[in-house]
RNA sequence: UCCUCAGUAGCUCAAUGGCAGAGCAUCCGGCUGUUAACCGGAGGGUUGUAGGUUCGAGUCCUACCUGAGGAGCCA
């Protein structure tokens, strides 16, 4: 019999139908019987009743385990007390396989053996939640980018050097010689922006960071506009935008999802462009505020990089994300654009996610000439024969340009209401662990 | 790399230096509207590893292993 999927149920009251699933959980007063079936799709409450069915399809359900797999035939109706939830009367239940113990219980777990046992922790309904609010991030920025001119430009994950330093990096054997994981298409992006004017990469993207912290995950996504001609405030007004796009198709196609995960949506509900820009020196005034207020433990001094208590502090502030740009060039890149009006300054910005969720984009106006690009390069101790062809966008034709990267984990994260971004992809990779 | 915390049944946890326990899961029995269902019964242990203190260690001490949170670094 033709499956029907529990998602597409309201169509079908009263009819007979099969959905092919597993058994989610089971509860059962004598002679009458309750079993959840997911197949995917959604999750329903069938019934089954000893004296509706036959002794063989009684002996099924008395028998049938946590997520063991079945086909069940029956007939959607109305829950009894509850308006707008779907029941199945079950007629008959087949068990395709009858699941051995299932590790997973009803009761609550530890995050180790949760993520020991990963690949059947995604059958439940939280997992099931946030991983269709990924899709669906993943589903506006690909709409985002592609309704507004930019071409998909994915770039190499092998990639010959180091870019900023080979400590970050995943080192690999790549025939006889060697080669890293890529911790950013940027540089790639650069080139393809000069070929196709608004490019976008998106792909997995490898930080070999000994970072132990709920905001790190060794792989992860990435996504990265380039502009070509674009400056500083096009690329802050384009992440506006972006976001402001994501955040609108989230609460407007997974709200149930939001509620599943006990969401507040109404702090997400003021997530609209335009946000709030702080520029460095005064991001450094309020930190020192907040020191003398005694909300930060140390006095923040002009000319360091902002830690992860500093920009949860000026996120505090805020209700909306905010938009840290002009950094000293000394803590950022050595491809950054200096301020014309303030050399020490770079044309860079990073976009600070509400909540204390953190940096959810790093991006800025790259450097267009090949001199400072040159002297920027022996500065940090690059090798320059791995950047010449790098060095060649700046030889043909070079004109100002700017981009940014979101981690996809840290905005689903923070969408979500998330404690750690372990959750917020399918099989999370991170420090000390490697499996499932 | 550094700091803090934790490790006891398959899972989540309890046990003043003095007989190693409960709930869930599993198995057996009961229950016709259950919702992490409930009620009764049963089986289930090298207390992370190695050493030490003690009449006696799950508990105190040392080292190591594993994990979690944080710092630095980053998206």
């Amino acid at each position: 019999m033709k499956q029907t999927y529990i998602s597409e149920i309201s169509k079908h009251l009263g009819q007979e139908i099969t959905i092919k699933g597993w058994l989610y959980n089971k509860r059962s007063s004598g002679k009458l019987g309750f079993l959840e079936i997911r197949d995917g799709s959604g999750i329903i409450q069938g019934v089954v009743s000893k004296k509706d069915v036959s002794d063989e399809t009684w002996e099924s359900t008395e028998k049938v385990t946590q997520e063991s797999s079945v086909i069940i035939t029956g007939a959607p109706r109305e829950h009894p007390k509850k308006p707008g939830v779907y029941e199945l009367d079950i007629k008959d239940l087949r068990i395709v396989q009858l699941a051995h113990e299932y590790p997973i219980t009803p009761k609550e777990h530890g995050v180790e053996f949760l993520m020991d046992k990963r690949h059947l922790w995604l059958r439940s309904r939280r997992q099931h939640a946030i991983l269709r609010v990924r899709h669906e991030i993943i589903r506006a920025v690909r709409d985002f980018f592609d309704n507004n001119g930019f071409i998909l430009c994915d770039t190499p994950v092998f990639t010959p050097a180091a870019c900023e330093g080979t400590t970050t990096l995943f080192e690999v054997g790549y025939f006889d010689e060697k080669a890293y994981l890529t911790q950013s298409g940027q540089l790639y992006n650069e080139a393809t922006a000069a070929a196709f004017g608004k490019v976008y990469c998106f792909g997995p993207t490898f930080r070999a960071e000994k970072s132990k912290t709920r905001r790190h995950l060794t792989e992860f996504w990435m996504v990265e506009p380039e502009v070509a001609y674009a400056k500083l405030d096009d690329v802050m007004e384009l992440a506006e935008n972006f976001i402001g796009h994501i955040v609108s198709r989230v609460l407007e196609s997974r709200r149930e999802e939001l509620n599943v995960l006990e969401r507040d949506i109404s702090k997400l509900e003021k997530i609209a462009p335009p946000f709030p820009r702080l520029q460095y020196d005064d991001a450094v005034k309020m930190l020192q505020e907040g020191h003398t207020k005694g909300a930060l433990e140390s006095r923040f001094e002009w000319g360091g990089d902002l830690g992860s208590p500093d920009e949860t502090y000026i996120s505090s502030q805020y209700d909306k994300p905010v938009m840290v740009h002009r950094y000293p060039a000394a803590v950022k890149a050595f491809y950054m654009e200096p301020d014309p009006e303030r050399p020490d300054l770079a044309l860079c910005v990073d976009v600070l996610a509400p909540e204390g969720y953190g940096e959810i984009i790093g991006g800025g106006e790259r450097a267009s000439s090949l001199e400072l690009l040159l002297n920027r390069i022996q500065e940090h101790g690059l090798p320059e024969e791995a950047f010449d062809w790098y060095l060649d966008l700046r030889k043909y034709g070079s004109v100002p340009h700017a981009g940014f990267g979101m981690g996809i984990e840290r905005c689903v994260a923070w969408l979500c209401g998330l404690e750690h971004v372990r959750e917020t992809i399918p099989f999370p990779r991170m420090l000390y662990r490697l499996k499932p």
